[in-house]
RNA sequence: CGGGGUGUAGCGCAGCUUGGUAGCGCAUCUGUUUUGGGAACAGAGGGUCGCAGGUUCAAAUCCUGUCACCCCGACCA
């Protein structure tokens, strides 16, 4: 067997131009598949433990098996499939300047120490040893080992720029595995870094790569968004991420009809104008009994100090939460978020604020530490600026007050319902600006579908997404840590500004199957599909069998990738649903109409179907093959 | 890590409440008959009932512990 279908290494034959033309030189290489030697088994029923569309048929139709939870064994079917999704991206890099290279999955501690991420990466990180006792990692990401290389060989700003790239097994001990392969702790992705000595040079190389992305997923048939998004924990400004639209994606987006579109996290909130409070009323206390809630304090409000004007709404309060943070260093600390009352704190969103902190709503005994704390009464006299006292510039962390972050919607002269610090007590008309301030303003608020979007272009909407790209402008973070620095013009060291762009292979694999399917199977497009015609013996006569090899042979001929499904004993209906699950794009059925000299073409697609004169059939197939793929330029 | 659930043949499941010969469907093998929509009949192979301990004359079943896996949330291509 001398399949090309590795995913790296020489071909066993000459495939020299390989970019335009991979399909069909993956076809010269590629023997047609039989059914009676394929190494497969479907399946009738879905594995118990597969929730999602793509997962179920994947594992059925025979593509892949789990080995372990989020860990998954590539079957030929598979194979095929990812050699094509993974051809995409690679020659959509290479058309884009970069070059590939390969490294190790196993890796050595000493770079990630270097850069704070042998801790930072905390339990998501595969640790293990060599049998000397030396500390190894398998890479969850690579940017470190593609700062050193660079730094290995290249010293010169002649050498810039550079954009390098690899398609690799990537190792994250993720807490919860989902959803077959859209979320595995083995997954396989490209990733790529740019190397640049300006921030003129980075942009450039950026949007060079956000426009391959545009072609890898165009070409892919992915449906995407792109997004604004937070950079979170990899540090860097600039950062972009694709979406692939989905009810079953994990990340929350929003977009507004002008065009606005950010990952929920990168939201921010416009910020309203100062009010004039010179005239504002006096804050007052009032009892507000058995009012811990704030259902709770809207209520007691309109009952016992109803406005003249309209009634108390949650949005006349202020909420304040008491949240838990734990640093990179493994210090735990609270701080209080202070947000309008009819808003949620989205825990996602103050992770991303605080990142790399590690976030949570803050336990019973997170506060007790701090007995000034009234369990909700909790207000801004015991948080951050005024509760520290006038006369001390710097406290001492014994009497240091909890950190107080506010909502950008509370700015001065804005008046509140909030916590007296007392059991049953809150204060009226407490006025940003006059009577508190915070000590900074954070993006913590759960964003609404209706929030007006940030660049005033509309109201936003809310949709789920998988994240299959995500490209960021990485700056001199790893340069720095790693010490990246190549010569100036002026014969200066300088240190290098990177990118970093990812897509996520495996995962824009189990969208493609996720996006196309129905109740019968898979139904890949056909740049995708494992291969492009199923043929069928659909009866015992030998006639049907001769005939059926020789389309298969004539077309495999013609450049088209075939699976003959050649069982002898097996009935035609099982052949039938075998073809429909596995989901090859077209399939022709050798079968009674023979004897009238007609066979079926079925395109999976639409369903549709109709007789074609055998003498017609190679030509008609092929024509509808090329139809479906890039023509070679 | 919190909540919920499940571990019985390669896969999907029943049996457990009320202890007493380990079952069904699919898949696999043999034979016969079938061959345009996951065939029929007859037969066969295949299981430490997750693991450990306990109760009992007797444990898949009851008790204790433990491990694993799945799903929902907190975290990420």
């Amino acid at each position: 067997m001398q399949w090309a279908l590795k995913r790296s290494g020489p071909s066993p034959r000459s495939c020299s131009d390989r970019r335009s033309r991979l399909a069909t030189c993956a076809s010269r290489l590629s023997p047609m598949l039989r059914m009676s030697t394929l190494f497969l088994r479907t399946l009738r029923e879905d594995p118990a433990e597969a929730e999602v569309a793509s997962h179920k048929l994947l594992v059925r139709a025979g593509y892949i098996r789990r080995a372990a939870p989020g860990i998954y064994t590539w079957l030929p079917l598979g194979l095929r499939v990812l050699a094509k999704v993974e051809a995409i991206v690679r020659e959509e890099m290479e058309a884009a300047g970069a070059q590939e290279v390969h490294f190790p999955a196993l890796l050595p501690k000493e770079p990630y120490e270097v850069t704070g991420r042998w801790d930072e990466y905390g339990p998501n990180l595969f640790r293990l040893q060599d049998r000397k006792g030396t500390d190894m990692l398998l890479a969850p990401t690579h940017e470190e080992m593609f700062t050193l290389l660079v730094k290995d060989l290249y010293n010169s700003y002649k050498d810039l720029p550079l954009t390098i790239f690899q398609i690799q097994n990537k190792y994250r001990d993720e807490a919860r595995p989902r959803a077959g392969l859209l979320r595995g702790r083995e997954f396989i992705m490209k990733d790529a870094y740019s190397f640049d000595i300006d921030d003129a040079g980075l942009e450039a190389s950026y949007q060079a790569q956000r426009e391959a992305y545009v072609r890898i997923f165009d070409r892919m048939g992915l449906e995407y968004v792109i997004v604004t998004a937070t950079s979170g924990a990899m540090g860097g400004s600039k950062s972009e991420e694709f979406l692939s639209p989905t009810p079953i994606g994990e990340d929350t987006y929003v977009r507004s009809p002008g065009g606005y579109a950010a990952n929920v996290e990168a939201v921010t909130t416009p910020v309203p104008d100062a009010i004039d409070f010179s005239d504002a009323p006096a804050a007052h206390v009032e009892d507000t009994p058995e009012t811990p809630t704030i259902d709770t304090l809207v209520d007691a409000a309109n009952a016992l100090h109803p406005r003249a004007d309209r009634p108390w709404t949650a949005a006349d309060t202020l909420k304040n939460v008491v949240i838990a943070a734990t640093n990179p260093a493994g210090e735990r600390g609270i701080l209080v978020v202070g947000l309008p009352g009819d808003r949620a704190v989205d825990m996602t969103r103050l992770a991303a604020a605080l990142a790399p902190a590690i976030v949570e709503p803050a336990t019973e005994e997170d506060i007790k530490k701090h007995p000034e704390l009234v369990k909700g009464y909790i207000g801004p006299g015991v948080l951050g600026p005024q509760a520290r006292p006038a006369d001390v510039e710097f406290l001492s962390a014994e009497d240091a007050t909890i950190p107080y972050m506010l909502d950008p919607r509370i700015v001065p002269g804005t008046r509140w319902i909030t916590g007296a610090d007392a059991p049953g007590k809150h204060v009226f008309e407490l006025t940003m600006g006059r009577d508190f301030v915070g000590d900074g303003v954070i993006e913590a608020a759960e964003v609404l579908a209706g929030d007006e979007a940030p660049d005033g272009s509309g109201p936003l909407e809310l949709a789920r997404g998988v994240e299959i790209g995500h490209i960021f402008q990485l700056g001199r973070k790893y340069a720095e840590a790693l010490d990246l620095k190549v010569l100036d013009v002026n014969g200066k060291q300088q240190i290098v500004t990177m990118g970093s762009y990812g897509v996520g292979v495996t995962r824009a694999l189990a969208l493609l199957a996720e996006n196309n399917n129905d109740e019968l199977g898979l139904k890949w497009p056909t740049h995708v599909a494992p291969y492009h015609v199923h043929v069928i013996a659909a009866g015992k006569d030998d006639a049907m069998h001769d005939k059926a090899e020789a389309i298969s042979k004539a077309l495999e001929a013609d450049g088209i990738e075939v699976c003959y499904d050649d069982r002898p004993k097996v009935s035609p209906g099982v052949k039938f649903k075998d073809a429909e699950l596995i989901g090859a794009p077209f399939t022709v059925v050798v079968g009674r109409g023979l004897a009238d000299g007609h066979v079926e073409f079925k395109v999976r697609a639409t369903g549709s179907s109709e007789n074609l004169p055998v003498g017609d059939v190679i030509e008609h197939v092929a024509a509808a093959v090329r139809a479906d793929l890039p023509q070679p330029a």
